[in-house]
DNA sequence: AATAAAGTCTAGTAAATCTATATACTTTGT
DNA sequence: ACAAAGTATATAGATTTACTAGACTTTATT
């Protein structure tokens, strides 16, 4: 499961992709919208905007602006930025390598290579699918729901 | 990610599975094999048994055994069994469903219809593989390491 | 210059979950 | 009778998660 933190992560980017090129949108205005707390959002959209992915404005008429295109980011960076695993084991993690500490011999493990097969088939997903994405689908969706 | 839990079940059943129609195991000779704490490695054959997949026999000479062929059991099965999440969103798991407190409307959710493809992915991996599966994987992986 | 509206930064904490261990008990084979 | 094995329940310790608090900094407006 994805942590609450990489979900907030990633609804607020959708949320401020749809906000790009406008004025910063404020922290507040995102978490009443998302219904997000905003004390943590704070610093899940430090942790964004440390990783470059957005800039912000202090003072009055501040607030969170993308700075790349939404369709430039990609949701898979958003869970690695966020901590969120891709992998479902540590051994078959790119970017969070661990060993399994009880297992005797890695790469003959056939565990490990069914889950390696788990973890591309996600990441082809999740490094596919960008923020500009994710808003086409949901517009899709609220016209499918319309009908 | 899985828990230790499901990663040790899955290990255990696959032990298990290359002892299929030979005399029950013990849970001792489990733990040793796989470097699994002894204790904990009770309790999760113990579920494993309470969920029809294994038998157990007490006393001198007992042990533990498959009642089911591995070709028949699937590794989904266990990483439900073991309360391990298929799903990375709880919106979106067919077996451990809940409401994504913040969303407001799941229906039109873009994100949530991103991890559903995910969920598919990943489920129709692990619903297509065995654990005899597995140890063939094994198998075909110690062969190459050889070569 | 004063004030208020924003973001920044660090620390702390309550609750949940995970991992493992302890202990006492039951069954079975020799 | 005794030892080998599983059964069952409880609980402890560690870690992680999800927040919360509070003091600080920057900027726009008046």
């Amino acid at each position: 499961m994805l942590s609450k933190k990489t979900r907030y992560a990633i609804k607020a980017l959708v949320i401020l992709g749809k906000n790009f090129g406008e004025a910063p949108m404020q922290i507040q205005k995102i978490a009443s919208e998302e219904h997000i707390p905003k004390k943590f959002l704070e610093q899940i959209l430090l942790d964004l905007r440390n990783a470059g992915l957005l800039y912000s404005k202090k003072g009055a008429g501040g607030g969170y602006g993308l700075i790349k295109d939404p369709a430039e980011i990609f949701v898979v960076q958003i869970l690695r930025l966020t901590g969120g695993p891709v992998a479902l084991l540590p051994c078959v993690s790119l970017n969070f390598y661990q060993r399994c500490e009880e297992c005797s011999n890695e790469s003959t493990c056939g565990v490990r290579d069914v889950f390696v097969e788990v973890r591309d088939a996600t990441l082809k997903i999740l490094s596919e699918t960008s923020i500009a994405d994710v808003i086409v689908r949901e517009g899709r969706l609220i016209a499918n729901f319309k009908v």
